[in-house]
DNA sequence: TATGAATGAGGGTTCATTCAT
DNA sequence: GATGAATGAACCCTCATTCAT
């Protein structure tokens, strides 16, 4: 080995997956040309390719990764929390939360499903159920327990996450509420809609 | 609309239009190709010109198009409904419903905003303030009226739109549920989440 | 139709291959820009695709064209010789005389067979084998006739074939010899060959 | 040659040339990727240039290398042959055989000059017409001791060339007919075709 | 209205080659 | 000698759009 790992190529990988997600958020995927990719990293198209084998590859990098992250995210999140109300609690503020800060990364997620291979897609759909699956588990117990007030599990656990993901559509952090004050806000609201 | 109603074109326009739509839902607009478009339609790309002006121009046609429809039908929802809760339950009723029905349309008007010229952005945005604001006011109302527990209006209004346009991102009308049991599910979870 | 047939648009594609077969007869097809193609026929790179799909059908259409018309070519030229060895002289003079006057076209069929997709060639191929069938059947002719000197005929056939399809790697018009000369020479040598 | 012959780099610059050599010979000099033949050899893209100085370069050594060995070959195998007879058969025999054996190796230095930068195709040209004039003054001297029938030196030196130059075009090993039994059939269609 | 052929820009991708490590 | 990352040019092809017919 005559380059030391994670030297150059790394560093390079990294601003190309940032300003992938970044493009790819502003243009959408299709629109996002490689040519201005390049540009924004500062380096020949042609050399992209040192980093990924294709466009589509590097979509599935981004959201893959972000997917992953986000589930590793909610399980640290979640760790310590018992009961169905503290879990759901738990899940609503670090959702809601993590769409503020990331909310470049959820929305291509979100978004550029379509864009994905049928195979890409797949194995994305999968890591997303994994993620509603946690939401649902608790939605489950709490309802089990006689806490939630759940009509349809499945319908409820998609209307929950559409509500908090909605957020990183309009959210602006400099805007009039400050980070804390909206995941307060969705939080009661998420409670209220299980009549918790 | 550069077209008389009622003319030979009429016809072709609608089915550009319809496919347009459905092939902006599945690709996205900028991966949208006007070869397809005029394919399906049965076309030359060419003589697509004869009833649009440029791409940019049939996107906007299909977004407003929408939008002001979806408003005219809001307020005919809305008539005869007085009360804040009335009004809310016949809001939440119209919007799931009709966010089932037209999901391709709604997903359109939703993600590519984005695509829009600033101008043409500017008007859609505008149409989209007034269909909200219908929503908000009602929240007013109740609130006002100590019905409702509204912690801030605007993020109340964007999070209960939000988890009903979520349904048309899952929603086949071949699914476990009918029509009718998911909007009553979702207004029920409308009204549990303003505490109604 | 709003358009006369065989109009601009087919003269424009009769450019495409006059100048397509030369430049893959003197660069190689994969070494043939369609850039450089689109310069010599002074139309854009892009426009190229109004007469043909992809690079590969435009060398498919060169090379099966050349063979369909190489094969009723050398029908007509063997109308009337009815004598193994009239006919073998005809065919020796056919084929000889037109691989002088189209050595492009006949150096581009034989040696991109290689570039044509596999079902392509083998379109490529079995008129190639019809040509030489007829080559076979004369040489078989002859040698149950008592008249030719055939140890294989397969051997034979092939080694005929490629003594005279030699000639366009090396003809030039301008040459010490005529085209009738060379001819005569070629169809000796064929004949001797054979010991007729 | 770029290398020290026996060094430790002399087996990948064998790995290389052969490689190369059936590349070229499948896909055409200008479609053979230097990636792929990296690839076959087992390095690294950028590792190839330590082995040879440009993709010309190894072309032109692996064709004048051919055609220094054919040559050289060729005259071992006229030692001892002297009426002009037997030297047509040994070079008959010789030239058959070789162009089954080497099959990939005559068909890169035959369709490849084109490929060859000016300088080293005047070269490679040179080095053919080397070869070429052995059979041509063979065939001079039959045909001045009135041995064989040659009516033109030229035209009939590149006619028994072409004819089993033709064999490694579909020549297979695995084929009907053994190659001792291929050499003889061209050695006899030679020697009748100049009437010996 | 519709057509087919054209434009000019730009798409994703691959190329031979270089060079610091 | 080999590596991986870079270059700059070029690849085939598709794009939205125009316009004489």
């Amino acid at each position: 080995m005559a380059r030391t790992l994670g030297s150059v190529g790394e560093k390079t990988f990294e601003a190309i997956r940032a300003a992938g997600t970044r493009l790819i958020w502003r243009h959408g995927f299709e629109a996002m040309s490689l040519r201005r990719l390049a540009a924004e990293v500062g380096v020949q198209p042609g050399s992209l390719y040192n980093h990924f084998e294709t466009k589509q590859a590097l979509l599935f990098d981004i959201v893959r990764s972000h997917m992953e992250t986000l589930t590793t995210r909610l399980d640290e999140a979640l760790v310590g929390h018992v009961a169905p109300r503290d879990r759901l609690i738990a899940f609503a503020a670090f959702h809601s939360s993590y769409h503020m800060t990331r909310r470049m990364q959820v929305y291509v997620a979100n978004s550029e499903l379509r864009s994905l291979d049928p195979e890409n897609r797949a194995a994305v759909v999968d890591l997303r159920r994994a993620y509603e699956r946690r939401l649902e588990e608790i939605l489950r117990a709490g309802r089990d327990a006689g806490l939630f007030r759940v009509d349809d599990l499945k319908i409820t656990t998609f209307a929950l996450i559409s509500m908090m993901t909605g957020i990183c559509e309009w959210y602006r952090p400099e805007g009039r509420l400050s980070e804390a004050e909206l995941v307060r806000l969705h939080v009661d609201m998420v409670l209220r809609a299980v009549g918790a």
